[in-house]
Formats: structure tokens, sequence, C-alpha cells
DNA sequence: CATTTCACCTGGTGGC
DNA sequence: TGCCACCAGGTGAAAT
């Protein structure tokens, strides 16, 4: 589900609501999967700190912590949440019903309360003291502000599809199905392309196309194809101006051929015959 | 290494 | 209505 507009607009949401926030209570589920650290430690861990800033870098939100008991910078932790395919990050009041699949919740000094839901539960949570690790990084390049040349450099020694590169997240950060289909719309560019194979003009139009799109997807808050919502339950409204993705057999919104789908890299893949070479 | 495949989970949909 | 196959925004381990 969520891809970098949709994480995006969870933490600008988030940060809207409880930055300058106190965490005074921790709940965390019996299950093991959504934790990369242990619930124990991550309870302990997380409480009597203040939340000073939320932001998103790839497709990871990161919370930026005071020290316990302190309320402003610097930061001496991060508390880093990855949603997976169904993750949702809610900022509730703390009276409000609890929806099924509830893995985490957050009691906040204002009263109000950070719920995390995950039904499929491939999301992961993670606490990083800044005392003995380093802040979080993504592993890959930032396709909102990845320069042409660094952009090029990124694909060619690669044999791999060019969708199944857009993919991998240790060469971009963020992109997933959704945007990997649509820029590849976008930029004419067949999902199959040997990587190396694109010229240097395709790269530079799957760059941009890539930016253009990620940027207008943030500005309609995402794009939800079935269940995802932002912090505050609203869907957005991106997936009306798909052109591709998951609009196998229907008209292309250029050419009116027919919608292909196809599997690549394990990945219901979707392209227009006509328009994309 | 680069690349591919599959397991990890729940829930929704559509065919019979 | 039930049962079953298939599909879904992601990733990381194992196999090739």
């Amino acid at each position: 589900m969520p891809e970098l507009p949709e994480v995006e607009t969870v933490a600008r949401g988030v940060d809207q609501h409880l930055r300058g926030d106190r965490i005074v209570r921790v709940w965390l589920t019996d299950l093991p999967q959504p934790f990369k650290t242990p619930p124990a430690r991550m309870g302990k861990v997380l409480a009597g700190r203040a939340i000073l800033a939320v932001h998103r870098t790839g497709k990871h939100i990161v919370f930026e912590l005071s020290a316990p008991g302190e309320k402003s910078a610097p930061a001496t932790a991060q508390w880093i949440v990855h949603l997976g395919m169904t993750g949702r990050l809610l900022v509730a009041e703390s009276e409000q019903p609890l929806a099924p699949h509830t893995h985490a919740r957050l009691g906040m000094a204002s009263g109000r309360e950070l719920r995390f839901v995950d039904p499929r539960r491939f999301g992961r949570l993670q606490f990083l003291d800044l005392g003995r690790t380093q802040p979080f990084q993504a592993p890959g390049a930032e396709p909102l502000t990845i320069g042409a040349q660094p952009f090029a450099a990124l694909f060619g020694g690669r044999k791999t599809a060019i969708k199944a590169a857009l993919l991998n997240q240790t060469l971009l950060s963020g992109v997933g199905n959704i945007y990997a289909d649509e820029s590849l719309f976008r930029a004419g560019i067949r999902p199959s392309r040997r990587a190396n194979r694109l010229t240097g003009a395709e790269l530079e139009r799957l760059r941009q196309a890539l930016r253009q799109i990620l940027k207008r997807a943030i500005r309609l808050g995402g794009s939800s194809v079935s269940d995802y919502v932002d912090a505050d339950g609203e869907r957005g409204f991106f997936q009306l101006e798909h052109c591709v993705y998951q609009r196998t057999g229907q008209p292309c919104r250029h050419c009116q051929t027919p919608i292909r789908r196809i599997l690549l890299a394990g990945r219901g893949t979707h392209y227009c015959p006509k328009c994309q070479h």
C-alpha cells in the first residue's frame, strides 16, 4: 500500500497533530511480527519522551524523540515506523473505538493516542538510541531530489527489467508498485525493458515523470486503492488519476488501447502496449 | 555480486 | 450460502 506519497502524507499529518506532545503511556500487542525492537524494551524506552518532529525518508516514518523528561532538542532517539502493505498510523482521541488489528497505542500527554493498525502485519516498528547508533538512513536515493547524473548511474550496469530496478529500495527509496507503473507510463517506457538498455533521454524522462507523479500524488494525499487512509482516517485522491495501475482491460487514457497486465518481479504490472516502448 | 523466487499475513472478490 | 483460487500498496531470506 503505502508508497512514498502515502507515507509522506501520513508523516505530515502525525507531525501536525503530535509535534511537541509527550508519550506518557505505551501499549503493544503480544504478536511478535511488528517489532524489530523487542516490545518489552520498546515499551520502556518510548515512555516520557517528547515528539520533536515527524518526517519521512523513503517509505519509513521517522519520529525524532527528546530524552525522557526533556521537551526540546536535541533528539536522543528515533522511532521508525514502516507501514508494510496494510499499515495505518492514526491519531485518535483515546475514547474512540479501537480498530481490529491495532498493534500499538501511544498515549500522549494531550490525551490523544497514536495508533498503529496493520491487518497483514507486514509493517515494522523500531527504536533507535542515537547515543548508540547512527540516525536512520534509507538505503537508496530520494526520488524527489536525485539529479540527472546520479539517477542515470543507478541503472547503468543493471540487466534487470527497469520496473524491477525502480522497486529496488537500495537504488531508490520510496517507489512501489503503483508509482513504478504510473511513472513508466508517463515516460512512455515498457516496464520489461532492460534497465541498461534505456537511453540517456529515456532515463531523464523517467526521472522527471517519477518526480512529477510523486509530487502530484502527495498534493492529492496519496492513492487509496483499497484501504489506505492518512493520520486523520481520510482517503487520498490520486487513484482517480491513475493511467495504468489496476486498469487492466480498460482503455488507455491517451490512445484507447486496452491496458495490459503482466507479471514482472513477482508483481502485477500494468502498461499500454501502444504508448509504451 | 546481481537477480529471482518465495514466505510472511489477512481480507476482499469473483467463479462455481 | 459455502468453498476455493487468486489478488493486494512490501520486504528480506534463501536459492540460483
